[in-house]
DNA sequence: CCTACCGATCGGTAGG
DNA sequence: CCTACCGATCGGTAGG
């Protein structure tokens, strides 16, 4: 693995846990193996290095989702979710990184938000709406509150799991990971879709088990 | 106001937007009036500080949580839930300062959860399991898990959200804060309870107010 | 509550 | 990729 990719590995990891203020580019540079001059000269300054990180966080990020929104199967509200929970449970430093981020850098985020994320955001609020027209989707529901809310469930959730998991068992089992992502799931589904939703849901992934079979 | 509570205010929104590490000492000091040294007449140190902050927040928390678990009303969880987030939205630094502090030690605050949070939420989590037998709560509900989602919705959410509210208008209205809320408490209720329970709590309320007019 | 000062560490540069 | 070095700022102390 070359120098630069190495320091952006242990970047991501400093920055998603101990935040940008709490890491300095010695501590970077003496865990590469390499001086902190030698550090700055693969990345400029400490600003440039920490947008490298995030910029790498957010263009994975951006390379899976559209495949999702593609893909146009009957469940697609299911896989999207899905995705999303195991993107962010591969790594939890990329949920962190995007929690402090908008912890620290408020009005950066908010642009970025409003550049990246608010038009896929509309166009699946769009389909929970035509849910709803066929009764699919609970009529009560707020379609872009309730997606945001799902996001930060998810994000929020996993950056924080290992410390949410410890009150489960104190000892500390990894079953508990999969206790909560679990449980977050049947959160975000039982809140969006109606009875009726979730029986057809569970119907056409049934007939599409039985057609591949 | 004296000088001990001014810095303690100072500090509380400074280590709520920028952390502990982005938060200098002379930052704090200059903002209230006075030098660095004389701040640390009154606090000894910078760890110091930032202990009573926690815990002035948290001490506010543990007021306000028994009188509620107290008040034993027919819709406890209905209270419970609103209050909490009108403790958190009341002022969204109380939610940030625990959300960072996650972040920042995860070590320190799992103790914190295990001794504060912990026995509490397993007094809840019986609640919801007596509802699970009565056929109020949805049986295919993680009592524990559910809860410690819901507390994150809450917490976490608020610490985010205004930046979650731009997503909902650009223009930033306030009232996209009651927006995200409502949609947030519909989530957690509709979650946790059936249909049958909803109906019963809200026949529970009505035939209260009905009482005590 | 102040002035004056401390060593340590910060991000970053010069020059090789 | 290194050594050597910079000014600025950090948390904290001495002494009044």
């Amino acid at each position: 693995m070359d120098v630069r990719t190495q320091i952006l590995d242990v970047a991501t990891r400093r920055f998603a846990a101990q935040g940008y203020g709490g890491t300095s580019l010695s501590a970077i540079a003496d865990e590469v193996g390499i001086r902190k001059a030698s550090l700055l000269y693969h990345f400029p300054s400490k600003d440039e290095l920490h947008r490298s990180v995030l910029d790498q966080v957010l263009s994975r990020w951006n390379e899976v989702l559209p495949r999702l929104l593609a893909a146009g199967s009957a469940d697609r509200f299911d896989a999207l979710l899905h995705e999303t929970v195991r993107f962010f449970s591969e790594d939890p430093d990329r949920a962190r990184l995007i929690l402090r981020e908008t912890l620290d850098n408020p009005v950066t985020m908010r642009e970025r938000l409003l550049v990246a994320v608010a038009p896929w955001l509309q166009v699946i609020a769009g389909y929970v709406r035509r849910g709803q027209e066929s009764g699919e989707v609970r009529a009560d529901a707020d379609p872009e509150a309730y997606l945001l809310h799902v996001i930060h469930l998810v994000v929020g959730g996993l950056a924080i799991s290992d410390t949410l998991g410890i009150v489960l068992s104190p000892d500390g089992a990894s079953s508990d990971i999969q206790r909560l992502t679990r449980e977050l799931e049947r959160i975000a589904k039982v809140s969006l879709f109606t009875d009726e939703g979730i029986e057809r849901m569970n119907g056409r992934r049934a007939a599409a088990h039985a057609g591949s079979h």
